[in-house]
DNA sequence: TCTGGGGTCCTAGGACCC
DNA sequence: TCTGGGGTCCTAGGACCC
């Protein structure tokens, strides 16, 4: 979906059509500028006017979503917000709704899945669907059916698509980004050398900054120095299943198949605080948002119908550094207090001592309730093993915060 | 300009089992 | 006297994606 967050805003607030505008940033703020629809009025006759700029956005937080109209100033997706008001300061700002995305997103799936069944989830705004079955999905390529899916998707929800036709889910991929927004783009076999090698290896979907800067160090850029290197050269520098799967990505050969279904693995709640807290100094914050955190958790798991039983904890300190604990309970549970229990326990074992920028809150080992696997014979856990040890003497100060 | 939230998958070491 | 081989589960961290 082309600029999905902000493709969605658009249809509530027409007026803003054309101009720059992000979506990112906490609600408050942003909240209070909207209260301004006009008496008998609909969301659609807010006054341009009325809308928060960038510029006057004090707050952390990244860009989800550019409209192409900011990306004309350099403006992208994770961008800090503070360094986009520098690049456009006259750029209008809004926050983040994802109970609306999700409602678009349903929708385009359903009218995907009506034509082409085939169709796999790759989050809110991104799918793999095969064509290989669906009659007429042969037809100039694909196109004829690409089209159809385009005019379908706009007709039902009024927004416009990128869709990449190849033999593959790794070439279709790339192809999808040759023609943005509104594009249709046809990749076959044959286009290998001409329009895939001479592409940044970065635009592979599964490259990413750290094995594209180590590329790079070895000389490689593109995907076709990538094809050019020995697959044996690969393996030895990569290790053996990332050097293998880069020669054959390289050589755009991708066999897997399009899946349709499939279970989730965990849920989390996280939450980046407005400054960094501190355990102690800030300790009836962090415990009344700690608690939060497993009370949402716990309601989304519910909500879904599922149980987990690997709790953990995840910490982003003042400098970005990340710390994860979870400990694996016996008893698979979607229950908030039994949550933030163990959870509790998982953060006395992180050091606390330094700033805290985000918590977060994971349930793993997910099940679905009332499919519960029978539980294995008891033996001694992990986490029991480890009680009998003592914790170690920077978390022993901190360890009765939570 | 200090960098969100929700995910998946992989690696690697240790415990434990047969 | 010194020391197997294969397998699973648990835990922590990290890369990557949308």
């Amino acid at each position: 979906m082309d600029a999905f967050y902000a493709s969605v805003e658009l249809l509530r607030y027409p007026q803003l059509k054309g101009l720059p505008m992000v979506i990112g940033g906490g609600r408050r703020k942003v909240d209070e500028a909207l209260r301004n629809v006009p008496e008998g009025g609909t969301l659609a006759d807010i006054p341009v006017a009325a809308f928060p700029l960038l510029k006057d956005y004090a707050g952390r937080g990244v860009i989800t979503t550019a409209t192409y109209a900011a990306r004309q100033f350099g403006i992208g997706s994770a961008m800090g917000l503070m360094k986009a008001a520098k690049l456009c300061p006259q750029a209008l700002i809004l926050p983040v709704d994802f109970d609306e995305y999700r409602k678009y997103s349903r929708r385009f799936k359903q009218v995907i899945t009506e034509i082409a069944p085939l169709m796999e989830d790759r989050g809110v705004d991104e799918v793999y669907i095969d064509f290989t079955d669906v009659p007429g999905g042969q037809r100039e390529g694909g196109r004829v059916l690409a089209r159809l899916i385009q005019k379908s998707i706009l007709g039902a929800t009024g927004l416009s698509c990128s869709i990449g036709v190849a033999p593959n889910k790794l070439l279709a991929k790339m192809a999808s980004e040759f023609d943005k927004p509104n594009g249709i783009s046809i990749v076959f076999e044959s286009d290998l050398q001409t329009r895939i090698w001479p592409l940044p290896c970065r635009k592979v979907n599964g490259i990413g900054p750290k094995a594209d800067e180590k590329l790079q160090g070895h000389g490689i850029r593109t995907i076709g120095e990538l094809a050019a290197k020995d697959r044996d050269w690969l393996i030895a520098h990569f290790g053996k299943a990332s050097g293998a799967w880069m020669h054959e990505v390289a050589w755009g050969r991708d066999q897997r198949p399009v899946v349709t279904e499939s279970e989730p693995v965990s849920m989390s709640r996280e939450t980046t605080f407005d400054r960094d807290l501190h355990a102690v100094r800030d300790r009836a914050e962090l415990g009344a948002i700690f608690t939060r955190l497993c009370e949402q958790l716990a309601a989304d798991l519910q909500r879904k119908g599922y149980v987990g039983k690997t709790i953990g904890i995840k910490l982003r300190y003042g400098d970005f550094k990340i710390a994860t604990r979870d400990q694996t309970i016996e008893a698979f549970t979607a229950d908030p207090k039994e949550i933030r229990r163990i959870a509790g326990q998982c953060l006395k074992r992180v050091p606390l001592e330094r700033p805290l920028r985000l918590l977060g809150v994971r349930v793993g080992t997910l099940a679905r309730a009332g499919e519960v696997p029978v539980e294995p014979a008891v033996r001694p856990t992990a986490a029991g093993r480890r009680a009998a040890r003592p914790a170690d003497e920077s978390t022993a100060r901190t360890a009765s915060l939570f």
